[in-house]
RNA sequence: CGCGGGGUGGAGCAGCCCGGUAGCUCGUCAGGCUCAUAACCUGAAGGUCGUUAGUUCAAAUCUAGCCCCCGCAA
């Protein structure tokens, strides 16, 4: 099939291989390179990297909106469009322009988890289990019929970096399998009864908040490894935490306290203690928590 | 030229401001103690102090450049 990708981030990445694979890719939109980083120095997206690696041509407006831009859309004349985390929000002209339609790649078992941040918020929440779903794109966010899902387990072990990896080769199959079977797959809607919401994450998020008990926090550090991380604050200094187990033990101490006997770092919460195992000082890089006590004390 | 922190035995740090014998915690190795131990005691090995040039009688320390790592912000 003759295929138009629009995708952004590393997460796009597998399905746009997957598909330049098997499918001829006429041409990729993805966010224009803007300046980000250390430096802010001028930064291609993983996306444009990848799709220039392979000689696919790149279109990076900053809107879809205008005629002329839809214009130039539709002329590519291809069969279907597939979207994977791009970051502009479709007009109805782009999504009507091909005859097999827009399919997109979503991070989550919708109708659970609609929205920009669904595989951190699947385990902040607690949740089992996560997933992809492969969707019909409509004007409604993530309201699309559903072609496909497929599962990911989300355990103790489980970070927001790992499950995002696992999605994104998940997602360039199950994207692959639709397009294979596409003509015997009937789309099923969405039960708008079970609609959740994974908001984009916010930066005053990341500080941690001692006051809510281990477990919760456990599940948020877990969620937001390796970004965008949590945090605690500390003499002025900041720390971000990578992981911590949770410790049922009750301390004499108020929320926020710091407990630290030279081997271990546990830190008071409302409801247990939080035992940090993976730290990071501000201008240093990840440690364990042994390796910080060698030379730091709180 | 976005703002800032850092590179010191294997790991984490102090020392730098105010130049003058390389320090701490941990690890490693050997020995000791112990029923025993990741515990304790004793001893040992291991570093051209990121790199290059400069200042100086003398540079981890002061000056300039370069390389690398990281935090904020985006």
């Amino acid at each position: 099939m003759r295929v138009v990708f629009l995708g952004t981030p590393d997460f796009a990445v597998p399905t746009l291989r997957a598909l330049s694979e098997k499918h001829e890719v006429v041409c990729v939109y993805c966010q224009a390179p803007k300046e980000a980083g250390r430096g802010q120095k001028i930064q291609k997206s993983p996306v444009q990297l990848f799709a220039e690696s392979k000689g696919i041509e790149v279109r990076t407006p900053k809107t879809l909106r205008n005629e002329d831009e839809q214009q130039k859309f539709v002329a590519l004349d291809a069969d279907i469009a597939i979207v994977a985390a791009y970051g502009l929000i479709l007009p109805k002209a782009v999504i009507e322009a091909f005859p097999k339609g827009c399919l997109n790649v979503h991070g989550s078992l919708l109708p659970r988890w609609r929205g920009a941040a669904p595989i951190q918020r699947s385990i902040e929440a607690g949740d089992t289990k996560n997933g992809i779903t492969i969707m019909q794109v409509v004007e409604a966010l993530d309201a699309g019929a559903m072609y496909r899902k497929g599962e990911v387990a989300i355990t103790k072990q489980t970070t927001g970096g790992i499950l995002h990896d696992e999605m994104a080769e998940l997602g360039a199959k199950l994207m692959i399998d639709v397009l294979d079977d596409f003509n015997n797959i009937k789309p099923e809607p969405q039960d708008e009864s079970l609609v959740t919401y994974a908001a984009k994450i916010d930066k005053s998020e990341c500080l941690l908040d001692f006051n809510l008990s281990a477990e919760v926090l456990e599940r948020k550090i877990r969620a937001f490894n390796p970004y965008p991380a949590t945090y605690f604050e500390h003499c002025g200094e900041r720390f971000k935490v990578f992981e911590a187990e949770v410790v049922n033990e009750k301390a004499d101490a108020c929320p926020g306290s710091i407990i630290c006997d030279g081997k271990h770092i546990r830190i008071v919460c409302a409801d247990g203690m939080l035992k940090i195992i993976k730290i990071q000082r501000q201008g240093k890089k990840c440690m364990s928590a042994s390796e910080l006590l060698c030379g730091y004390k709180f």
